[in-house]
DNA sequence: TGGGCTTGGCGAACAGGATCGCATAGAAGG
DNA sequence: CCTTCTATGCGATCCTGTTCGCCAAGCCCA
């Protein structure tokens, strides 16, 4: 217990494996490439060969087209074949670097993630009162989402595609943030601000999930930026007193 | 408060309005059927018009094809052309009768959540403790959900189609849930199980977002069956119990 | 009987995500 | 230089939800 709200917080489900998205893949097969026969393979690839550097900026090219259409357009809006288009290249192309529509989103969101802990870090105060900190952090994240209301609705729907590789990406988003969530709550155990016998773990998923199904009223427009803000606030002080009579 | 859980429990944001979905409807314009001009409008349709009869019983014969196929293939793999057929029309014909393919779905919902409030209420027993009726609560709802993993699923992401129609009437399916859970905390203050102080309102959404939150990973696979029960057993607890230290 | 209206149905067509097979262009090695 | 392999790219095509324009059948009223 260090280094505080940094490093990748361990995984919390089943959900590890899978190094980052970075390495050249074979989207087209799904599989890294068949080993080939028994033949010697040949050429082992260096990371400046010319082709591969020419595929890592189309990469980015199509991230920076998508990321800038979803914010136009939003998610449905964006057609991939305007990303295409709008990468210099045809549709069809953008598969070579991407499994699907979502894979995209994802990436964006990963970065929106990345955001609000960054922000909240920034902030941050590790000898606050634990729920104080807790509010801080949905805080945190509210503001980036008010921004991009379609973002957050389809990040969400993503969460439900069967499509194996696309839901795993998301529930990894999950895990990490219980896993911040986790750490505030073991400080907060650490300094007696919790019940010794919490189970922390679970805490950190009731308020993410708390979290989460907050927004769906609010991305569907039936609920005030602010009262989702609130929303939480109250989510947080109703865990930490609980509800049950004391008298009991 | 008087005929607990039996009647639409009252709408908790403000997905009110629309009438049951059982009225003949215009899809194809989406209006309600235009006016027409200034003259005085002639039929006003009766009930047994044979149209209207072979109208139900097309709609009758589409929601069984979709209910069937859904549970063959799953929402995804069920195409709207194979429902079309099982129901012995054309594809597009369906879409006299629904809106969209989630509606189907939806319907399919409505009736799951339906039968879970019905096993709940029978064994029920409105003098037992209030957490332990929450459990019994979530736990009618599991059975149910464990049996259609796809369609649990599927609901999820229907919550997020920016559709207005569909999400609509997936936020009502959810305020009536929260409308449950209410009454049954609301026994619980009563029955003094409760702080007095507390918001019943947001108590009872918390503890829908959790049931419905953890189940992203559980359709995903990621957890199994009985630890999703197991998790909103614990979710309960927490959440009676509090987190706080008690001595603060 | 026949006109006016409404409901239900149909095949064609469209849009958008995804796949396929072929083509091009670097790189490596002889 | 020529071969061989790989990473990229492309246009055609597929699949599926959905829309469109047209038509038949049912009901009502003259």
């Amino acid at each position: 217990m260090s280094t505080s709200l940094s490093s990748p917080a361990p995984s919390v489900s089943g959900t590890s494996g899978q190094a980052g998205p970075q390495v050249a893949r074979t989207p087209r097969t799904g599989q890294p490439a068949p080993p080939r026969a028994a033949s010697g393979q040949r050429t082992r690839l260096r990371a400046d060969d010319g082709r591969l550097v020419r595929g890592r900026r189309s990469r980015a090219r199509i991230r920076q087209a998508a990321r800038e259409l979803f914010r136009e357009k939003g998610f449905d809006g964006a057609t991939l074949r305007a990303i295409a288009e709008r990468a210099g290249m045809g549709a069809s192309s953008i598969y070579r670097h991407v499994q699907s529509k979502e894979e995209l989103l994802i990436d964006e969101l990963t970065e929106m993630q990345e955001e609000a802990w960054t922000r909240f870090r920034a902030s941050d105060d590790r000898d606050r009162p634990t729920d104080e900190r807790l509010r801080a952090f949905f805080d945190a994240q509210h503001e980036l989402l008010v921004a991009d209301r379609d973002l957050t609705t389809i990040a969400l729907r993503a969460t439900t595609k069967t499509e194996a590789r696309v839901a795993k990406r998301v529930l990894q988003l999950h895990d990490r943030t219980i896993g911040l969530l986790m750490e505030i709550l073991q400080r907060g155990r650490q300094k007696q601000h919790l019940a010794r016998d919490v189970d922390v773990l679970e805490t950190a998923r009731v308020l993410f999930h708390v979290s989460n199904g907050a927004r769906i009223p609010w991305a569907n427009g039936m609920v005030k930026d602010d009262a989702l803000r609130q929303s939480m606030h109250q989510a947080v002080d109703l865990l930490f007193r609980g509800v049950a009579s004391r008298d009991a």
